[in-house]
Parts: C-alpha cells; sequence; structure tokens
DNA sequence: CTCATCTCAGGCTGACTGAGATCT
DNA sequence: CAGATCTCAGTCGGCCTGAGATGA
C-alpha cells in the first residue's frame, strides 16, 4: 500500500491543478458523482432561469407522450411525487400547462402542455444542445456516441433496480 | 413537431416500466444527472455507515499523497471548504485521522492519516469495488474501460471549467 | 377492503455563500 | 496591502417519509 510521507516542496500560490487520488480517478461512481455538479451547472448556466431543467423535463414529457397524469409524470422522470405537485403548481401559474381533474379518474389531474409551454419547450431545447457541446467539449463524435449509448444502457438497467 | 394526443390504452395497475422521452433520453447531462441517484446508493450501500464515500474519499487522498491541508484536499477532491471542516471533525472524533497545526505556515492544519485510518480504507476499498459490479453490471469489459477513460477525460476538463 | 392519486408538512443531505478571525 | 486558510452560520434544491383526503 502507497503511503508516501515526503512533503512535496508546495508553492506559495495553489492555483496548478491538483489532481484526485489514482483510487478515485479509477472509480466509476466517483466520476458519474463528480460529474454531477459540472453537469448541473452547465445545463442551468444555458437555460437562464432556475427550475428550467425541470421544467424542461416535464414539457419533453408532455409533448411527446400526450397529457398525463401527475403520477406519470413522476414515474417517467424519476421525480418524487411530493415534489411534482409544487412543480405543475409552478408551470401552471407561468402559464405553460394547464391541470384539469381526468373525468375517466377522478382521482388524477390530468396536466397539458399549452401553446407558451410549446414555445419554451423549444427555446430551452436550444439551450440544452448547446450545454452539451460544452459539457462534452473534450470528446470526440464517436466517443460522444459511445457514451450516449453507454450511458443509456446504464440508466436503463438502473431504472427500476433504484429504489 | 410531435404532439400525439392519443391516449394510449392505460391499465390499471401501472408498474410496467415507463420509459422517459426521447429528448431526455439522448441528453448526456439528463443522463449523469439521473446516474448520480444509483451511484450514490450503490456506494452508500456497500460501505455501509453514511457518509463513508467521503470518508473513502479523504483517507483515499491521504495515503497516496501523505498529510495535506484541508485547504488541499478540498481541492483535489472538489469539496468545498466549509464541508471540508466538517468532514475532517468526523474523521478526527473517529480517530481515522489526526489534526495537527502546520508548523511552516499557521494558518494550516495538516492533516493526516492513522493507523486505523489505513485499515478503514483497506475495507472501504472493497466495498467501492463490490458497488463498481453492480453499478456497471449490464456492461461488457472493454465498454466498461471505454466509458472509464470517457469519464477521466471529462473530469479532467471542467476540473478547473468547473466553478 | 385494498390500492392509487394528490396534497401538505416536514426531515435530511450535499452544494454553496458570506463573513469573520488569523496568518503569509 | 492583497491573498490564503480555517471556521461558523445559514440558505437552497434534491430526495425522501408520513399521513390525510378522495376515489377506483
Amino acid at each position: 500500500m502507497s503511503t508516501r510521507r515526503n512533503r512535496e516542496p508546495v508553492p506559495a500560490s495553489q492555483h496548478i491543478p491538483q489532481h484526485p487520488p489514482d483510487r478515485l480517478r479509477r472509480l466509476p461512481s466517483w466520476l458519474l458523482i463528480r460529474l454531477y455538479g459540472p453537469a448541473n451547472r452547465l445545463v442551468a448556466a444555458a437555460m437562464g432561469e432556475p427550475g428550467a431543467r425541470a421544467d424542461y423535463a416535464v414539457l419533453a414529457t408532455l409533448d411527446q407522450f400526450g397529457a398525463l397524469s401527475q403520477a406519470e409524470l413522476g414515474r417517467r422522470l424519476a421525480v418524487d411525487r411530493s415534489d411534482m405537485v409544487a412543480l405543475v403548481n409552478r408551470l401552471v401559474d407561468d402559464g405553460l400547462v394547464s391541470r384539469a381533474p381526468d373525468p375517466t379518474d377522478r382521482r388524477r389531474n390530468t396536466i397539458t402542455i399549452t401553446e407558451p409551454g410549446r414555445r419554451r419547450l423549444a427555446r430551452l431545447d436550444d439551450a440544452a444542445q448547446r450545454a452539451q457541446d460544452e459539457l462534452l467539449a473534450p470528446l470526440s463524435e464517436p466517443r460522444r456516441a459511445a457514451l450516449l449509448g453507454t450511458l443509456q444502457d446504464l440508466v436503463d438497467h438502473h431504472r427500476d433496480t433504484a429504489r
């Protein structure tokens, strides 16, 4: 086990890049967790307003699948039922979706995307794409494609497993 | 723009897998953010105690680089200076590291790994490896290697960029 | 009766900010 | 003086639990 006690010469000003230990650099879980921050920051910055990432997820889901209940939105996005209430509240207040009781099952709220919601979705699409370019900047096209496929397989595998 | 209004036949009990929209499935940032949870859970479960992941990171860093200041620990691990205080406090209380003022620069605390700390590090090494196997379960060896290299490049690229 | 849905209230953690004291 | 370090206090968002009301 490599326990070096040598004191490296430590310069006064410490703004040279400082590497993490090899153990962590070789740990996929650590790298994934470590990338959460940058991914989050870049997307948030590209989209402007706070909470826009969650808006984007809901609007994209409604655009593709049509009107859904809050519970199904939560299942598709892995968002807690409890947080979905507040999220949909905000979207309704902003006029991006509408909420109406489902006539066929009166427990449910049917959430529908509105015209302003679609316009916002289109703008957020652009922001999302810009963020990807920054996030993946050091990667060639083939490596981006390989990464995408691998991440999809991991998410699929842990969709049920998780929780 | 694909706005389908067709009501899919919705069975009463909804425990069939529900996919996220294609927009998100093709978004590396979303996939990365989405994998934070599973990665975190698996590592935490394998390591047992809560906070063990952070312990592991600090102990691995001290083992490889020798005694470091809290600030440099924070830089190498991308942990906030403020959170590092509480983290080191806990490690000191558990006897896994020792904290002493640096004689050459009295602003700094020199953090050193202890013998019990090294034993805990070895145990956490095993737990970390087990967690990787679960996390990467659906991937072949070559794909795991490719993923590792890609994630390393991304982390390296955003080490300075981030923040 | 069981189960699903929506809602609210609240806890917990990780990431972060601001400010102050100390020291180089 | 500027800048680095350590510490505390506190905010904010994501994630999660529990419980109640309503309805299938």
